[in-house]
DNA sequence: GGACTGTGTGACAACGTTGACATGACAGTA
DNA sequence: TACTGTCATGTCAACGTTGTCACACAGTCC
């Protein structure tokens, strides 16, 4: 069948040698314009493509892939961040190999491992909660990795691109303070993941600032996704001291509590980190604090090309900042 | 600094020829166990792992690695497609190569031909409106390649995998119809393109089906995205003869239609393509079609899996089943 | 004892490309 | 004329791996 053409083969029929054809493939100078001619006139008839394998297999030339491991592709969160990697990396000639690891740290560990096997030139990494164990200098053998969402571990042995968890939480907090409420309910997942833990903490700063006094019961954490938040959301509304006000740390869990508050008929205002499709057609005062996904995956992917182009200063820390959207706001 | 170690490295160390090494690391047979722990021995310890790219260049040798262009790998629907092939190609030990085409043929063109560059050993396409010109076998020089979502054209060079489009739009429209609407409008996006094609196709069928003349004010066409989508609702309702009931094409346009009606304090029957995470809280009757993606991006990976272990029967066209989600119902 | 068979191992070439170096033609200069 | 420099082009080795073939040695058979 139509066996793929080598330089070789374009070197034959224009009769000139291999190196030849290299030089016209790499827009090198010193090639006579009549040869050049000849030359890429052959290329464009073969359709002749430069095998990138071959090419990154000699000494010095690194590979043209960059290689992503998220938790899962499928969660919008993630793809986004993968799409503004691509962007950058699209720009820069590379291509980006994406995998999930189903936040299992050994998945993870195996992902990266096969991706150096396939010479990437880089990594980028929304690590697992247990990645600090497993993601380690000797693993990497020099090859750059750039942590995105969470780090890998504090502090940091590699870049870091961060949203700015605290911040955001403290204006969404502080905002509800400014509406009136003072029973101001927290609903958290794992304790164990950074995002969630920065939020709180921003969440407390608010109070703190306001001369609030934290109230344990109204601080939920541990619950996992939607289903548990909707269940969280039910006890805290059957409780005594009932909140006013409840901040989601994030949209699945935001979700939970938007529908156990349309299944209750109640009306609460919700405050939640992320942004929703849907968020002025439900009919809740909602505030969010929002952010675009795609500028964390465009930090990461940049940073990580000056380490490929060789800068080799200390790790670095990087915030990516947040907006808040006040109930009514358009999009 | 720590330079990745080759078979050489191993040979040296363990004191045995680089091929003594490959046999081990191919698990070979034909090896005195006790050379070959000491081999394995000396690989554990410096971490050797065979470089994948040396591997493919030796003839016969197909890489690992397949290409996905979609058109936008940030649409949740593309990146559950992604997600889904992840998955097949996880099992078969393939990695993923991801990239958006961003609806231009050209670029879809230009990323395809760059994954030839990289010597892929398959490729699956979400193609373009103007795909047809452009991706040729000529272009592919007998890679395998599989369209999912959309057929390349018709007849089908190449494997395809596609939703049940028609009959999804037929059911739900159907749904409607048993509902009791007569009046029962449509909106759908740009008239080009392969799956809006199907499903007013499908609509059609179902008015047909039930003794329903279409009528042309009830149909809308060429509008892009949610904006548009609410634009043509107002102007729906703003017309003489109304529709109790919107078929919306795609979920896009959905939300468009959701907004208007939501402006407009107006209940209608809607009917969606495309299933919505906060159905169940927008307080309109909503039938919907769902199905899963992850499954489109499954089968697809599966068709391609076929093709590079070497089948060469004729092109298939798979079709997906989708399910209808009658109002009220849980997801 | 010679021929054969099986086993463990290694030498070598090749995959497609490019960097280092070589060569030959020719022009310019002393 | 002899030297030097520039230019266009070519030869060769190497990147890391594996398929082919060869070889040394031991055991078995007639």
């Amino acid at each position: 069948m139509n066996a793929r053409p080598t330089m070789q083969d374009v070197a034959r029929i224009a009769g000139v040698s291999i190196k030849t054809v290299s030089r016209v493939v790499n827009q090198e100078p010193r090639v006579d314009p009549d040869t050049r001619a000849r030359v890429q006139a052959t290329i464009d008839d073969l359709g002749f493509r430069r095998n990138e394998q071959a090419r990154s297999l000699r000494p010095g030339q690194s590979s043209s892939l960059i290689g992503l491991v998220s938790g899962d592709l499928g969660n919008p969160f993630y793809s986004a961040i993968a799409r503004g990697i691509e962007e950058i990396a699209y720009e820069h000639g590379h291509l980006l190999l994406t995998a999930s690891s189903e936040e299992q740290p050994e998945r993870e560990r195996q992902l990266i491992e096969t991706y150096l096997q396939h010479n990437v030139a880089g990594l980028i990494v929304a690590p697992t909660l247990d990645a600090a164990r497993t993601i380690t200098p000797e693993l990497l053998r020099g090859v750059p990795l750039v942590s995105v969402d969470r780090p890998v571990r504090d502090p940091d042995p590699f870049d870091t691109v961060l949203l700015d968890n605290r911040a955001g939480a403290r204006r969404a907090v502080t905002q509800l303070i400014h509406d009136g409420h003072t029973r101001i309910a927290i609903i958290d997942g794992n304790p164990r993941v950074y995002t969630g833990q920065e939020r709180t903490a921003g969440y407390l700063d608010a109070l703190s600032e306001a001369g609030i006094a934290p109230q344990p019961n109204l601080m939920i954490h541990g619950h996992h996704g939607a289903r548990h938040a909707e269940e969280a959301t039910h006890a805290l509304l059957s409780q005594e001291q009932r909140p006013s006000a409840i901040f989601a740390t994030n949209n699945r869990i935001a979700t939970g509590v938007i529908r156990a508050l349309h299944a209750r008929r109640r009306t609460l205002a919700v405050a939640s980190f992320d942004d929703f499709e849907f968020a002025d057609v439900i009919n809740l005062p909602l505030t969010l604090v929002s952010y675009d996904a795609m500028d964390l995956g465009r930090a990461a992917a940049a940073r990580l090309m000056q380490r490929i182009q060789g800068d080799g200063s200390p790790p670095q820390r990087l915030t990516q900042p947040v907006t808040l959207r006040v109930p009514g706001e358009q999009p």
